[in-house]
DNA sequence: TTTAATGGGTCAATCATATTGACACAATAA
DNA sequence: TTATTGTGTCAATATGATTGACCCATTAAA
């Protein structure tokens, strides 16, 4: 009776999700970096690139931090001018944050960095090894 | 013409990567809370543990941090009796480190709890699945 | 055998990022 | 008018990381 756990399998997919992941963001935290920007500011431009007039509310709540430690990436990404916010029309304490021009340019780049390398590695897999790499990929996400 | 950049799978593939290793980090990331532990210290418990009898210099370069870096968390393993260190016989400035049976027991926790996720994500996912998620991500860790 | 290099450890200063708590201000709701 | 909401900020504190400067003991080289 052979205990499945910890099986050669799994040990190698412990290590291969470790490091595929480090790969992964490699690219992004590199081109980050050269803007003095880290991770918070890239979580922050990937929220709000799909919230587009999201509140601040909102992003806290996405990003699951507190006010505080939003506060200073917020800050110096509006004075960059990668973000921009204004007042909601029919609720003037309500700010609603949106890329500017530049910061959905660099939000592309970031998200074209990881996009592009995941072609290569699919593309080096087969395309049936993609639609079960979701499969997998969407388990364990929702688990 | 298609450009295949930022396609649908691919968007979907980004924040699959994010949400699945979020996902498959959360175990060990709160059994270690449970004992005042973080990540830091399950990277010297893993690296330790896979490299019996390591010198403190290789741990270093495994972890790519300081001297300084490590210190606080390895002491704190070692005075938890975690982890624990000789003297090289030929060479008496190599102190040796390596799990107590204890230490064994806390990375095999840790360990088991990520492989039984892996287990069930993979017996969800088919056999065929499993195959094709390790060529994926052997792929993406070696580029 | 004196000297230099190596492995390990620590102190100090500093930086970055996060926390909680306490407020302040303007706008809206009751 | 008063209470609540959305946002922003100050202060104190905690953690974890950095670099730089050393120290000790041991081993290698001169």
């Amino acid at each position: 009776m052979i205990d499945p756990l910890n099986s050669k399998q799994n040990l190698e997919a412990i290590e291969l999700l470790y490091r595929g992941y480090r790969s992964f963001t490699a690219q992004a935290d590199r081109l980050l970096e050269k803007r003095g920007l880290n991770r918070a500011h890239h979580r922050i431009l990937y929220f709000v690139g799909r919230n587009r007039d999201g509140s601040v509310a909102d992003l806290l709540e996405a990003l699951a931090i507190s006010k505080q430690a939003l506060n200073t990436p917020l800050r110096q990404l509006l004075s960059m001018e990668l973000v921009e916010s204004k007042r909601a029309s029919h609720d003037a304490r309500i700010k609603m944050l949106r890329l500017t021009p530049s910061g959905k340019r660099l939000e592309a780049r970031l998200t074209d960095a990881q996009s592009e390398l995941l072609n290569t590695v699919f593309e080096e897999a087969g395309p049936n090894a993609e639609d079960s790499w979701h499969t997998v990929m969407r388990i364990l996400s929702d688990t």
